[in-house]
RNA sequence: GCCGCCUUAGCUCAGUCGGUAGAGCGAAUCACUCGUAAUGAUUAGGUCGUCGGUUCGAUUCCGACAGGCGGCUCCA
């Protein structure tokens, strides 16, 4: 028999074997039940794959990401099975995995309800218990078309794919519909019984778990509406999204997580500790904030302002409202016009409510002429802008139709905008920090193919990319593409950072833009007389204060260190006599700008402290007789931590120390 | 904007197979004055999201609209 050489990598070890020709992988890796699938030449393979001559096979297991991804779009394949068992009419649209999980669309008639889940799950148990085998069957376009004719739209896909390149189709299709069909051959992959009957097929080019019984754990999550291929113009599939894992234990600390996430919600946690609410009466996405929300928006803007000067920015004012020929000039109308609110018309004019505040700052800018020697010139205030949103993507304060930028606009020589673009990332990395966010990554947002998107020429955008790269590449932060992300004006950098619980938010930009300057002919007179063209750029540190608000509430889960807290100690009285004690206490805090209030309710002490609790006060002071007889409070921490009989100067000390440190407690 | 689900007291939710509603928490009042997560009692509070239709009668059934939730699309 003749014999080839492979190499068998796993973990970490590289191991020459000789084996006979026609040796699966799975062979390689009997050893190890963990491994589910193989890589071999960086290529994923399933494990009946025949190792050839000279393969370098590496086992990939379940619980990497690889191995998650294979078992998921294998749930997924199962989850399909099932819905055609069920609804025999159903078509079947993609089915990839995704983070967390999979989804698979398909057409039917009736959009699923919450019960046909459980219904699917129960079938789904079946199929798994059947232990039917994945089995990859190559075919040609022909023989595929003839087996599909009656799915259309794997029909649709396999005519893309014969249309061009086809990782290009792939991209082209959707996000996803590269585990359909992918490079090279087309594959159809069987589910087959244990007696050989084939159950059901799928085009897919894989790979697989080598049985349905190799899924250890899933559950189907919710059911949604997606449009075909991802655009709008299509139909709408019924989606179905589940989650598959390696264990039980690994689906629980999934289900966990998910939990946690709810319960950080900034929307119920608004409504819970009193900070904000959106009055249907106001309409939809635009906010209020409450006295304790307003606390907390108060000093994230003082802080912000206060650095913002600090760092050479002044703080100007613009309106909320303005006529149309502005934003002409700027050029957002002609881009933006189906996301502003439509204008008002008054004495002949359209006036249009302000969705971004560049335009007023370039007036600024052009009151008077400038100088060279006033550059960088540092333009910053809280522009409330208004967007108008579509209605199904308004989410809490995340997705608003009213939002506040802490919007600044540095006009520059070209010369000075590489140092300025160094500066303004520094500065909105710090800014972050001083908030308790210090994990990020940065995105690189730039034209691309699609030119009528983005003004100027391909010269310019080279140069103000590069320009943001070099920037961004300093920072030694990750760097993440993204192509046709960036504004018609210019390309664009933003921050992302992650959470206390990994999630990660879009908070500030940074834009370069050659646009605006030529649009409002902005110039300043340069050393040697000439008038010269600025360029701007455009930053947003927070972004949206709404949005950063909320992603701070999230961050923290409401128990906000003592400098943000809008209530920073709650003096509790263990009897009523101690009241007046307290009184005199939260008076000399307050005197110091400490955020104090006494519960001087009919409540029984236990009850207050539950209050505090609830309403995650960083600062409990609570006085009974011992306390007031030593001159001295007892701390309570939103942990249960305690700390009794500390002197009262020394009390005061230790918030107003952490509020001034800006620290957790 | 599209698809699905949802909307009952300030909040969380019962309930009415069509005969105009209930609990807990919260609020107010009273009593209790208490040492580390819920003292007790009493009271108030709802055109059952809005408008229209069917019906002797609609909170309940149907439709439209508004708002919310989950996705999709979008996100300067």
């Amino acid at each position: 028999m003749p014999e080839i050489k492979v190499v068998r990598i796993h973990a970490g070890e590289r191991q020459e074997r000789t084996a006979t020709t026609g040796t699966k992988a799975w062979e390689l890796f009997a050893d190890d039940p963990d491994v589910i699938a193989a890589r071999v030449g960086g290529q994923l393979k399933d494990l009946s794959y025949e190792l050839v001559d000279g393969d370098e096979v590496e086992g990939v297991e379940m619980s990497s990401q690889d191995g998650r991804d294979i078992l998921r779009h294998s749930t997924a394949h199962v989850m399909a099975q099932a819905v055609q068992q069920l609804f025999p009419e159903a078509k079947l649209g993609i089915g990839p995995p995704v983070e967390n999980g999979f989804y698979y669309d398909f057409d039917v008639e009736t959009p699923f309800v919450p019960e046909d889940l459980a219904r699917l799950e129960t079938a789904m148990r079946k199929i798994i218990k059947e232990g039917q085998r994945f089995e990859r069957r190559v075919t040609t376009d022909a023989d595929a078309i003839d087996e599909l004719k009656d799915e259309p739209y794997k029909l649709e896909l396999i005519g893309l794919k014969g249309s061009g390149s086809a990782e290009g189709a792939a991209r082209e299709i959707a996000e996803g519909a590269s585990v359909e069909v992918g490079a090279g051959e087309l594959t159809i992959y069987d589910n087959v019984r244990r007696n050989g009957d084939v159950a059901w097929s799928d085009l897919c080019r894989g790979p697989h778990l080598p049985t349905t019984k190799r899924i250890p754990a899933f559950k189907l999550m919710r059911t949604a509406a997606a449009y075909w291929r991802g655009d709008e113009k299509n139909k709408q599939l019924q989606r179905i999204y589940g989650t598959a894992w390696e264990s039980k234990e690994a689906l629980e600390e999934h289900l966990h997580r998910i939990e946690e996430a709810e319960r950080r919600d900034h929307r119920k946690l608004g409504r819970d500790l009193d900070l904000f609410s959106f009055p249907d009466e106001i309409g939809s996405g635009l906010a209020v904030f409450h006295p304790k929300g307003g606390v907390l928006k108060r000093v994230m803007e003082d802080y912000v302002r206060q650095r913002h000067i600090e760092e050479g920015f002044q703080y100007v004012g613009t309106p909320h409202i303005t006529k149309e020929g502005l934003f002409h000039t700027s050029g957002h109308l002609p881009y933006f016009a189906d996301t502003m609110f439509p204008p008002m018309e008054m004495e002949g004019a359209n006036y249009y409510l302000k969705a971004m505040n560049c335009p007023m700052h370039n007036l600024i800018f052009r009151s008077r002429g400038r100088s060279y020697r006033e550059l960088p010139l540092r333009l910053f205030e809280f522009g409330t802008v208004y967007r108008f949103e579509k209605s199904g993507v308004i989410h809490g304060l995340t997705r608003v139709r009213g939002l506040t930028q802490d919007d600044s606009h540095s006009y520059c020589t070209p010369e000075q905008a590489p140092a300025e673009v160094k500066h303004l990332l520094g500065f909105v990395l710090g800014l972050l920090r001083d908030f308790g966010l210090d994990d990020f990554y940065l995105e690189l947002s730039t034209r691309d193919e699609s030119k009528d998107k983005f003004m100027g020429s391909d010269e310019q955008w080279e140069v103000a990319t590069k320009v943001l790269a070099d920037a961004a590449a300093e920072t030694g932060l990750e760097l993440v593409p993204d192509p046709g992300g960036a504004a018609f004006y210019g390309p664009k950098i933003s921050v992302q950072a992650r959470d206390a619980i990994g999630r990660t938010w879009q908070m500030s930009t940074i834009q370069y833009d050659f646009n605006q300057p030529a649009g409002f002919d902005l110039h300043y007179q340069a050393s040697d007389g000439t008038r010269q063209q600025p360029v701007m750029i455009h930053s947003a540190k927070f972004g949206s204060l709404e949005r950063f608000y909320g992603v701070l509430v999230e961050h923290y889960a409401g128990a906000f260190p003592p400098w943000l807290a809008p209530v920073q100690v709650q003096a509790i009285p263990v009897a009523e006599r101690h009241v007046d004690y307290l009184y005199d206490v939260a008076r000399r805090m307050r005197a110091l700008g400490l955020r104090v209030e006494v519960d001087d309710s009919d409540e029984r002490m236990q009850k207050k402290i539950r209050n505090a609790q609830l309403q995650k006060v960083p600062f409990m002071m609570i006085v009974g007789d011992q306390d007031m007889e030593a001159g001295a409070v007892s701390f309570r921490y939103r942990d249960g931590r305690q700390d009794n009989g500390v002197p009262l100067d020394e009390a005061i000390e230790r918030v107003t120390s952490a509020v001034a440190s800006r620290e957790q407690v």
